[in-house]
DNA sequence: CCCTGATAGATTGTCAACAATCCCCCTTGA
DNA sequence: TCAAGGGGGATTGTTGACAATCTATCAGGG
């Protein structure tokens, strides 16, 4: 994955809360603490060479962002999740997203559109290529989303998605082995979109960004009834 | 407040991480202590009357949900919001509630509709007495939205607005003292976005949606440049 | 007079021990 | 045989002390 997929706590945070923070999330969302995992705090606290303190304040941050699931007094385990919660998820990020295009067109930088533009144009020519670039689209998918959302230059609307919705929407992505099953499509809509974010039309790359991440969830709603 | 209208943690929660995060998420966002104040973890935990382990946690908590601002081996303090902040809330508070009132359009149960309607005549009976209903018209235009919110039935969409944003928008009424001052144009906007879920349209609803909140930001972009 | 650097105090970060709660399982009785 | 109750063990919740870091102050030199 390419850095600017990346928000993960560096790894030389000031404080050993922060680190095991960003190292349990990783853990997490890539996998290696499936979910359903029962985290025991002494074993996890050996686990990262850390005291029970700072990984029940990690813990506490985690559980904030729904990647664990806690009970007082009993324990905490990684977060299951289901199908429907995928579909929830889906309608959030498509009234996100959205909204995220609709400014990106209004606020992105020239350079910033640019870049883009270059993004793009890369994806396509592993497109042509037609080798197995399944784990490149999937994470190039994240690349191209993620570059619209900091291009609408709305801190909140950033925070809101990179740091809580896409950490669900990559576990899930690990979870069920999803590859993209339409990249073909995926990346026509993708070039649309930057068609409409490049004449600085709003509404129109709202709309399609809309049309977009709602066809994606369309597709999961079929593979899973 | 309603209790339709409340999240916090009960009162009896069987921790006390989770009381004391409770207590001081409503110190927060109902001005006992204000934007900017200086937090020492000592003398919060002689106030709430624990140790500085829970503290902490809550404190990491409410650092989340952007009520504090944490510098590592500094300190902490209440969030200090700046009016572009709220801005950039409206923003997805416009995108989050406009795909609520279509979700709610669409899923909600006749019950909850006629609630809904139910709450809308004892606004406007509020309304007809002209007398000084500002307390009551900022919470009821809450309880509003709170049950459109609840009515989307998506339990991710639900726990983002009420649990994450709504916080941050009720702290920023209490800091800027914010009247309604458009009432009689907002209870307008509430009916007719009612008409529009009792005959289940969810297109329109949303449509109507983003424009009452669209407007409201447009209200504070007003009052504030 | 102003800038630099060291020092002292206070505050945050971390840890390990103690207390409270829950879960499993076994006994006991119907 | 099965249900109800209790006890042991393990896990989580909480605390107070210790260590690391920062900030403010003040002395000294330019």
């Amino acid at each position: 994955m390419s850095d600017s997929a990346q928000d993960s706590v560096s790894q030389d945070s000031r404080t050993l809360a922060d680190r095991v923070f960003a190292r349990l999330q990783d853990d997490i969302v890539l996998g290696a603490l499936p979910p359903g995992t029962k985290l025991g705090e002494t074993e996890l606290a050996a686990r990262y060479g850390v005291s029970r303190g700072p990984l029940r304040e990690a813990i506490r941050r985690l559980e904030s962002r729904k990647l664990l699931e806690r009970v007082p007094h009993v324990g905490t385990r990684v977060a299951s999740l289901k199908a429907s919660d995928l579909i929830e998820i889906y309608r959030v990020r498509e009234a996100l997203e959205g909204m995220a295009a609709r400014l990106a067109a209004e606020n992105m930088t020239d350079a910033e559109v640019a870049g883009l533009r270059e993004l793009l144009s890369q994806h396509e020519q592993q497109q042509d290529l037609k080798e197995d670039t399944a784990y490149f689209q999937r994470e190039g998918d994240l690349d191209f989303h993620y570059r619209i959302i900091q291009g609408s230059h709305n801190r909140t609307l950033i925070d809101l998605l990179i740091g809580e919705i896409y950490h669900l929407v990559r576990m899930y992505r690990y979870q069920f082995s999803m590859t993209a099953n339409r990249p073909q499509k995926a990346l026509g809509e993708h070039r649309r979109i930057i068609e409409a974010i490049e004449s600085r039309d709003g509404e129109m790359a709202e709309l399609l960004m809309r049309r977009h991440i709602s066809r994606a969830r369309e597709n999961i709603e079929a593979n899973n009834t």
